[in-house]
DNA sequence: AGCTAAACGGACACAATGTCCACTTAACGA
DNA sequence: TCGTTAAGTGGACATTGTGTCCGTTTAGCT
């Protein structure tokens, strides 16, 4: 279990992360900048986190556990019951809402491959994959991770950048799943 | 125009830099490395590229104009006059080949946002959001960035890692453009 | 109160970045 | 052929971030 002192400089570490990823650039956050920011040292950082990416990970982690509870058995058309071209526009529609709403951590989160890597893109990839075959087309193990493409932080990031609304983008969303899961 | 030494110099750089790219993981090439391996200086280096994106771009560029020539003028079904389906899953397949044969490349030139600014990137979009439209499908401007995503290379390095062959990447993914573009 | 193991924090060695500037050399005209 | 000159060169430098190491502190338990 653990001691007093740790939490307390868990949660410090934590909310000086999320401070400094909101405020500027998330991609330039530096483990230095969060140990100063936090009022630790460097030791007592990397005791706990190796890089940045796991900090934002860690912050983002707690987000995303409410959208996975849904998904698994939550009302539809998030969770069971509904069609999978119907579920996989819901999907869509959340994460959608996920990124705008914590684009500074899915950025700080993103460092390339590391995306992969994490438990949070399993569970994704999992449940697309399910929609997939329930649906009948081909190839779901490749498709998943094809389907998850789009939901890429940095393209996410892009778009919005461009000017582009969030309901401009989950309508193309809308529109790809109806299109590749429709039953035929 | 450009000096005798300036031009060997630049040719040291690329090949250094190609030989860097492919001997280990082209994402930790540093300038430093490219500068020692290609036995010039550091400040010559940063006089013609600012960092290793740029680098890996201009070794890129060269293999992706012919690909774009092709997509201009080129024989159906990349070339225009087949369906705009067809045409995409011709460009998908071709897109595959070229991540397939140069993923070292794409890696040392994505760095993030940094992939959105090429002006390959521009091409790609236009080259499908003219499709998209031609296809009749609401939504042309979003709906092109989201049909780029799965081109992602970090994705198909991560593909190919888990063992997920090139055919049965492009199936997929033609799987997905027929759906999407399909006639109505 | 005293013990112990966990936790702390800052110093250190290392690696990479980007800039600066004194020196070199290719190109060109006289 | 030889000066001139501006482009090109290369390495030193200051700066920033990384990850580790270890002497010191402190929470939790008896």
């Amino acid at each position: 279990m653990e001691r007093a002192d740790a939490a307390r400089n868990r949660a410090k570490v934590l909310a000086a992360a999320n401070r400094l990823f909101a405020a500027g650039d998330p991609r330039s956050v530096t483990m230095d900048a969060v140990a100063r920011e936090a009022g630790v040292g460097r030791g007592t950082l990397y005791r706990r986190y190796p890089d940045i990416p796991s900090i934002a990970t860690a912050l983002l982690d707690e987000h995303e556990r409410s959208l996975q509870e849904k998904l698994l058995g939550g009302e539809p058309p998030l969770g069971p019951g509904a069609p999978p071209a119907r579920r996989l526009a819901a999907f869509y529609a959340a994460m959608t809402d996920l990124l705008e709403q914590h684009i500074h951590l899915t950025l700080g989160a993103e460092s390339g491959s590391a995306r992969f890597a994490t438990g949070a893109y399993g569970f994704w990839r999992a449940h697309v994959r399910m929609l997939v075959k329930e649906a009948g087309v081909p190839g779901p193990d490749a498709l998943s991770d094809i389907l998850l493409a789009p939901l890429e932080p940095e393209l996410f990031a892009y778009q919005r950048g461009r000017g582009r609304g969030v309901e401009e983008i989950k309508s193309a969303l809308e529109t790809l799943a109806e299109r590749t899961l429709a039953a035929g």
